[in-house]
Formats: structure tokens, C-alpha cells, sequence
DNA sequence: TATTAAATTAGAATTATTCTAATTTAGATA
DNA sequence: TATCTAAATTAGAATAATTCTAATTTAATA
């Protein structure tokens, strides 16, 4: 934590508590989090912490490439504070998501009638199937 | 165009005019509408259709399996009446989305680590650049 | 310690989407 | 062809996620 601290010190970040207890809840998560989760979570600790001030410091982070804003369930964004580039697999039933740390980039080469429209950047490949407490419950109802 | 109409009474549908508007502007077209590009679209003909309409269409079209909602561009939702499986880039500049029809499902095998926990029924590639329009922006602004 | 640019806050605004409940209508049936 | 009814339409309200606003506070520097 002490070099979190010094290494968002030294990107010119202010840090004030409220954003400081969004790093600690950020750091190591694998949870996907979205603004809501944080918020709540924050909430606990610092009654009085607004959205605003969770949008602003995700987009603080987003900005200086510290979290991966996820665009994979319909319904919201979800927030990784892991930006080594990797995947996702989310659970149709109840939106849990997974990472996959597997690099496909080799095989993802874009046909030529497509590279002459857009020149890629990235790409990220989302797989959606079945949690493992979904698949019980699923087989439950089944019988 | 008779084919379609058949096609769909045959579904079940109740074929109004409101709804053979959205199915004609969807037939075909690989713009990626939103539901909002698709109900500006109808109002120019049935001035006084509603979202509702365009919503609840777009919820039966996905139930039918006709159309596919996309969750790639993270402010909305597009449709893409194209349902054979295939992938899409996006441009983060101005969110033009083109397809790609590649298969790429034999690379695209998930580690052990993850099969562990999820049941995969399917993938999705997100590649994200440059459209052709913006990069000769881009170009532009440089000079 | 004083200064100030940046961050926080409550709450309003916006945007996408869904819901509601009254009305209309497509298509089946008599 | 007229009647019936389940399904579809509508305006508008409700909801949910996110962004904005403008007044206030504060971290970090000088």
C-alpha cells in the first residue's frame, strides 16, 4: 500500500481519503466491481462520499491507465485495476465475471477487406457461458 | 421483402406496420442502429411511434433469435440483424462499428484454470482502432 | 501558515431503457 | 364480412446508470 501511495503521489494525483480507500478497495480486486459496488463499499467508511467523487476517480484512473473499464455485461461498466491486457468470460446467468490471461493475438489477425476499413488498435474477446454456481443451480431445476 | 413478411407470421408475430418499418430498416443493414437510430428512423414514416414499440420489438426480435444486441460500445446498445456468429470493430473515435467474418472459435480455447469454473457457450472478439475517416482526421490534426 | 488548484459534495440533469395502463388493431373465428 | 380477443401501440411516467453544476473543502506546495 505505502508504494501505492507514493506511485499515485508521483502521477500528480491528489489523494485525498476518500480516493485513497477506492485505490485500497481497487487494488488486487479481482471482483469486477462496478461504480455502485465501489460506491456502497465506500460508503461504510466515508458516509458522505458521493458518486461524483467514484466516477471522477475512475476516470482519473481510465485517464492515467491505472483501471480497464469494461464494456462486456449490458447492463453497466464494470472496473479492473488489472491492466495487463487479458480477457473476460461472464456468466449469462448472474454477470459474474472471469479473466482469462491467455494471449489470442496471434490468432486474431484481421482479414484484409476489414484492415482496409480499420486499423486495430486492440481487440478483447469476451466469452459468455455458465458461472459454476449457475451450472448447479441450473442442473437443480432441471430435475 | 415477402419472404420476410411470411417468415415472420409464421413466428408467431403480429405483423403492424410500425413493426414491418423496423423490420424493413433492419433487414439488411449493417449500420449497428441503436434503438434510438431505429426510432428516429420509423418516426420519419409513423410520426407517432414510441420507444416502447421500437423497444419491445428489438426484445421479440431477440427472442426469436432474428437479431443480436451488441455490448461493444459502452455508452449504448446496437443491433446487428446479422445473426451468424461474427465479430465486430469498433472505432474509439466516432463508434462506427464494422463486422468481421472470421472464425475464430479453434484458437479461441479457454485455459484449464477457467474451464474449471465456467461453461463456455460462446465468444466474442471486440476489436477496437482507427475507422478510415478518423485516422485522415487524425492525420489532419498531426500536420 | 497561507495559497490555490484540485477534489469533494449534494443534488440536479441527462441519457438509455423499462414500465404502466389505457387504447387500438391484426388476425383468428363465427 | 363482422366480431372477438390477445397482442401491440401509445404517451408518458419511472428507473437506472452516469454526468454535470456550483458551492465548499482540502492536499500539497511555497
Amino acid at each position: 500500500m505505502k508504494e501505492l501511495i507514493a506511485k499515485y503521489r508521483e502521477k500528480g494525483f491528489k489523494l485525498t481519503p476518500q480516493r485513497l480507500a477506492i485505490l485500497k478497495f481497487l487494488n488486487g480486486n479481482t471482483s469486477h466491481p462496478t461504480a455502485e459496488d465501489i460506491y456502497s463499499n465506500i460508503k461504510k467508511i466515508y458516509p458522505t462520499v458521493s458518486f461524483a467523487t467514484v466516477y471522477n476517480t475512475l476516470q482519473t484512473l481510465k485517464d492515467k491507465n491505472e483501471i480497464l473499464e469494461i464494456t462486456i455485461d449490458p447492463q453497466k461498466k464494470h472496473y479492473d485495476p488489472n491492466i495487463k491486457p487479458h480477457h473476460h468470460i461472464i456468466c449469462i446467468e448472474c454477470n459474474t465475471i472471469g479473466d482469462i490471461f491467455e494471449d489470442y493475438s496471434e490468432a486474431l489477425r484481421l482479414p484484409d477487406y476489414i484492415a482496409m476499413e480499420f486499423k486495430p488498435v486492440g481487440s478483447h474477446v469476451d466469452f459468455y457461458g455458465l458461472c459454476i454456481k449457475c451450472q448447479k443451480k441450473e442442473r437443480r431445476k432441471r430435475q
